[in-house]
Order: C-alpha cells, then structure tokens, then sequence
DNA sequence: TGATCTTGGCC
DNA sequence: CTTGTGG
DNA sequence: CCACAAGGGCCAAGATCA
C-alpha cells in the first residue's frame, strides 16, 4: 500500500468516525465528558487562584492565572470504558494486512473495531479490555521492524517513554500545547480555557478545538504510531537554549497532523502522559502475556538475519473446550511470569523481546530477571489500623518488628566492579543525589561481598548526635548533581534488605535468611550505615510489640514494620488450638505445604485454591483460612500481608496526626 | 538579576 | 503517602 | 479484593518574566 493510498484510506475512515461521533459503547464511557467541577486550571496544589470567572489574559498581571496560556495538565474524573481503550489503541491489527512499521498508523479504524467491541463487550464483560489489548498485540505475519510496535504502543500506553529509571522528560507543560492549539485550530485562549474549564482534560480541549478548526496550515501527514512515539523522544531530547521552540514545533507539527478531534484528544493526552485509558501497567501486562500465549510473528524473509520464533502457542480452539476455571488458570499462570519479570526488570524494552524469544514461560523468568543496576519494583506492606489487626493477620507465625523511619527508601545496587546505583522507591535513580551514600558503599561491604542489591531508608541524621531529623529535612537536601563536599544535611542508610548477593538472587530466601547475610556480612558505620532496629517476636508478645511501637514513635519513627521471618512455621509443638479456632495452625501448615511445592513453577495462591478437600474438613475454620498465604520471602510489588506497616500516615495527617496504630489491644485472645 | 511560577519528585 | 471508585 | 485514578503538603529545579 502506497502512502498514498494509506492516507486515502485513513481519511474515509477518519470521516466515517467523525460521522458517527463518538459511537458510546458502553455506558461507563460517558464518563469522560461528565465531568462537573471544572475546576479552574486545575494546576497542582498550590496557587491561591480563588479566581473564577476572569478571563486570562496574556501575559497576565498578578492577580491572573500567572501563565495565561497553559492548559493545566491535571484533570478530574476518571475515564473508564471502552471508548477511550479504542482510541488509543488504534489501528494496529497486526492480524491483517501487512503494514510496513513506519506506516503503521495512529489512527484507529472504527469500521473495525466497534462491531467487534461491541461483541467483546457483551460477550466478555469485564474481560473486554484484556480481550481488546491482547488482539492489538497478536502478532502474526510480522518482521521484526513490526515487533517494535509492539514495543512503541506499550510504552505509548502506558503514559511513558521509557522506564522511570532512565530519565527521560518531555519537558511539556500545558502551555505547549495551547499554543499549538491556537496556531492550529485558530482559537484564542480565552475559547481554550473555556473548553478546559469545562471539561478539565487537555485531551478533551484538543477534542472541541479540532472540531471548531475552520482552515489548515499545510496538509496533514497521517500519524504513525512510530512518527509519533518518535517526535515524543525528540520532545524530550531537546534541551538547553532553545529547546522550548524546538519542543513548540513538534507538538505543532503532531497537531496539525491529528486527523480529527478523536486523534487529536489522544495525541495530547500522549503529550501530557496522561491517557487516562484505566489500561495501564497490570492491565498491560495481562495483555501482553495472553498475546504471547496466542500468537507469535512469523517471519516471512528467512534470508535476512531476522531470528526465528518458536515458542509454544495455545490454541484458541482448545482454550475455548477448558472448563472456565481451567482457562482461568491458564491465563493466570501466563500472567504471574510476565508481571514476576516486570516486578524484577520494569522494562518493557527488556520485556517484550525476551517473550518474543521464549514466550510465556518459566524461561522468561531467566531471560527477564533481577539485575544490577536496574531496580526491582519493591515490597511493600498492607496497612494496619491497630495491633490487633495485626497479629490477626500474622495468624500466629514467628515475626520482626522494625522501625519504619522517616524518610526516603532507597535500593543500592552495586557490582562486583564497585559501581554503585541507588533507586528511589518508585524506581527513579538517585544515584546523584546521594554522592555520600556512594562513597559510604566500599566501607560498608564486609569480607566476600562483591555484588549486592539492598534496601533501606535513608534519613536525615545529625552526625554529632545521631538525632534523626524529620522527614521535612531530608527534603532540604540538593537532588541534582550534588558534589560530596557540598552537603549540608547529612544521612544514614537504614538498611533492612537484601535481595541479591554475589551474582545470586536472594529473592526467594526467607526474610530470616537475607536479613542474617546483610547483617552478618556488611558492616555497621556509626550515623552513616546501620540496620533498622527491631525486634523479633511472637503473637504471644503483644505488649513487648506494643512497646516497641511506642519507642518507635519516640524515636522520631513513623511507626513498625512487621514482617513474617520463616515461610514454614516452626511451631514447637502441634498444640491444639482448641478454642478460638482462629490462628488455625494445621490448615496453616497444609496451605503452606502446597504453596511451597508449587512455588518453584510460580504456581502460587492460584495452585493453592484449587485444592478445595482440605478446606472441607474443617467446615468451621473454611472461614479464616481463606486468607492468603504469608511469605517470607522477597516478592517484588507485591502488597502482602507478610510485611504489614503500622504507624502514622502521612498523606491523612502531615503534621502531627496521631499514629493509628492506637494501643487499643491488651485485650488479645489467650495464650 | 531576582522574583515568581510550574513541574515533578518524595511522603 | 492516602483516599475513592469500579469491576 | 485489586488496579487505577486522584487528592494533598512539601520541596528543589528550572523556566519565565519584570
């Protein structure tokens, strides 16, 4: 197909869309445009900004929206449905006719896809969106330049770029596109901020703006998927002087390329990161996993150096003879690798060509794993309201107290050639940050130490007194291009984790286990590197717990972490647990038993639920026991109950909330 | 240049 | 960080 | 129950303006 062609195409396809304005398919989609509360400018917290009806004036005077021209990029209102899944997913049937990669284009084709959303909508409900994301990813017939869609589209997405550990900002603010608004559809601010005020999405503003456009610049070039993932990074390599225009340009160009208002709303949200398509990493990732269970490219030039795909494909005839719960189990087991390798290598640059390789397998885990200097997505804790909560959940098993303290957690990696990496808890870097911390590392490993990942909290500490200062203050500290000898506020690495050590993955050790070799083989520095303090303990211990958490909040700490230490419990002696029938030791160990044999293969909590027996014969307990299992190990974003926080929270209450973790247990059952 | 505003990161 | 919402 | 979205307070950086 000649470009020419394409375009023609696109272009009846494009009016046939405009024709059937925005063709709702499900009635949650009406979301999108019911936003009351327009909230002006909706910019982020600050700015006073009391000012309603007045209208913006460039360059404003003081009293105004400060900058006239922006359109805030922050919005109201979820959008949820099917709708906007469409549009953004676009036209990227990879099972049709064949494409070249930098034709592929942007623009969806309704003709196609609503009939067949429809179905999927009423025949998969809730599945839909799954559904509709694994069709856009099958890849039949593709060469490998149209395995990289495959790539662009995710990360398109997924509101990114790249992974957050590679820095790599478009530098966009609103006022970019409103002036690529104005020059392109003709309007003036004042015709924008109405829109926006109104519907408080850019995305939507782009929306209206196209539609009213009366003339255009130049003829439009249809978007691709490539053209446009593409600008985005030239977007974001601009730099230095200069680089606002060159920026300008680019966004100007995207827009007037936008055929229509429904391009247009998603290429700006593209712009703003901020697809608002409830489709983001899970959802993709579940996606991704049943494509690759599907389908595979099949290469068509064997003559060129183009790798060959063989992994194993389910077929969807047989899929569709499982029992529903069988096919339940084949699409999770699928869906527990992929997010196990995302959890421990977030990047779907990584990601996609190793599945493209393996597939959907244990294998993947191999060719996707943990590795130095790419951080692995953290563990995190369940929050719990009081301590009696919490030695509910802890359903009797052996546990470490630690003081959860105030301030920034961070993952250090380090080789065995001495570089060093530190990651913030959502993954950015922050080596730079911490020159410090850097230097601190060499000290800090022991004997027989070379690589190692670890984690901890780093917190503001007076090094005469070993105070630890607030939060507020660790805040104080420079972030960029910090030189060592220009630190005025002074830290120490809480460290509380390993996960990796010498080349070996700790992962799956117990919690015992990797805290003995952090504390055994690195060594402590004085106000510079230590380990949380904690105390291990048992559910009998609850007023020594209860202390603990007291000196915590005396300690300037937010309050205690609690982490299960051993994945079997080592109950002393099979004591009836006659009365209560709460902690229920037996179902425990069987539940265990079974997610232990399972877990080599990643089974996990799905494996577990099938063996339905043992829950029968304890009719009375079938109740509590269907919690899930309690872990020691290291699993990677995950929110389990084997590490449970207990302590003050932030966000509610910033300053001086009470901590709700209230001493309102000394009324614990027995023992 | 310094004041002011926006952004994006942390909790 | 927390909350709210929807499936 | 989970995933997504959005909310708030705070800060350094950087862009923009007077």
């Amino acid at each position: 197909m000649t470009d020419e062609e394409l375009a023609r195409k696109l272009q009846a396809e494009w009016d046939q869309e405009e024709a059937s304005v925005s063709t709702k398919i499900s009635g949650t989609s009406a979301s999108i445009s019911n936003d009351k509360e327009p909230d002006a400018f909706a910019t982020r917290s600050r700015n006073p900004q009391p000012d309603k009806g007045a209208p913006m004036r460039e360059r404003a005077p003081s009293s105004e929206p400060p900058k006239s021209d922006v359109i805030g990029t922050s919005h109201k209102g979820n959008a949820r449905g099917i709708l906007s899944l469409q549009s953004v997913v676009t036209a990227v049937d990879t099972t049709s006719e064949s494409i070249p990669f930098d034709e592929s284009p942007l623009t969806f084709d309704p003709a196609k896809y609503v009939p067949q959303l429809r179905e999927h909508w009423a025949n998969d409900g809730g599945d839909a969106s799954y559904a509709l994301l694994a069709r856009c990813f099958v890849l039949v017939g593709g060469t490998s330049s149209r395995i990289k869609i495959v790539d662009t589209l995710v990360w398109l997405s997924t509101n990114a770029i790249s992974p957050p550990y590679i820095s790599l900002e478009l530098g966009l603010g609103g006022s970019a596109i409103s002036k690529a608004l104005r020059q392109v559809c003709g309007l003036d601010n004042r015709s924008l901020k109405a829109i926006y005020d109104k519907f408080g999405d850019a995305g939507d503003v782009a929306f209206e703006a196209k539609k009213k456009q009366s003339f255009t610049l130049r003829a439009p070039k249809p978007l691709t998927i490539k053209g446009v993932y593409n600008s985005l990074v030239k977007i974001a390599s601009a730099q230095g002087p200069g680089s606002a225009e060159v920026k300008q340009r680019l966004v100007d160009r995207l827009l007037q390329d936008a055929r229509g208002g429904e391009e247009s709303r998603y290429v700006v949200r593209t712009l703003c990161q901020h697809l608002r398509i409830g489709a983001v990493k899970t959802t993709l990732l579940i996606a991704l996993s049943r494509a690759f269970l599907l389908s595979r490219p099949s290469i068509t030039s064997p003559n060129q150096n183009e790798p060959t795909y063989e992994y194993p494909l389910r077929s969807v005839e047989d899929l569709r003879r499982l029992k529903k719960e069988e096919l339940a189990e084949v699409w999770g087991r699928g869906e527990e690798i992929v997010k196990a390798c995302f959890a421990r290598r977030p990047n779907y640059d990584d990601l996609i060509p190793a599945m493209l390789e393996v597939g959907v397998c244990p294998e993947l885990l191999v060719r996707c794993g943990l590795g130095l200097h790419v951080p692995l997505r953290p563990m995190l804790g369940s929050i719990t309201r009081d301590l009696s909560e919490m030695l509910t959940k802890l359903q009797g098993r052996d546990f470490a107290c630690e003081f959860k303290y105030d301030g920034q957690r961070a993952q250090v990696h380090c080789d065995a050639g001495g570089k060093v990496s530190i990651f913030s808890r959502h993954l950015e870097m922050m080596t730079d940050k911490y020159p410090d911390l850097v230097a601190l590392v060499p000290r800090i490993r022991g004997e027989g130490v070379g690589s190692f990942i670890m984690e901890g909290e780093v917190v503001a500490v007076d090094q005469t007194t070993g105070e630890l200062k607030n939060f507020q203050t660790l805040t104080n500290r420079a972030r960029k291009d910090v030189a060592i000898g220009s630190i005025t506020i002074d830290v120490c690495l809480f460290a509380f984790d390993l996960m990796y050590l010498n080349g070996q993955p700790l992962l799956d050790r117990p919690f015992r286990e990797r805290r003995s070799l952090l504390r055994s083989l690195f060594v402590e520095i004085p106000n510079r590197f230590t380990w949380v303090r904690s105390l291990d303990a048992t559910s009998q211990d609850s007023e020594i717990v209860l202390d603990f958490f007291k000196q915590a909040l005396n300690f300037k700490c937010e309050g205690i972490m609690v982490k299960i230490l051993d994945n079997l419990p080592n109950l002393p002696t099979p004591i009836a647990s006659t009365h209560e029938g709460e902690g229920n030791d037996s179902t425990d160990k069987q539940q265990e038993g079974v997610i232990s044999r399972t877990q080599n293969s990643k089974g996990k909590s799905k494996a577990s639920l099938g063996d339905s027996k043992e829950n029968e014969k304890q009719p009375t307990l079938a109740k509590t026991a269907r919690r899930k299992p309690l872990l020691s190990t290291y699993e990677p974003d995950k929110r389990l109950d084997s590490w449970l926080k207990a302590g003050t929270g932030k966000a509610a209450r910033p300053n001086g909330g009470r901590p709700s973790c209230l001493p309102c247990a000394t009324r614990r059952r027995g023992r």
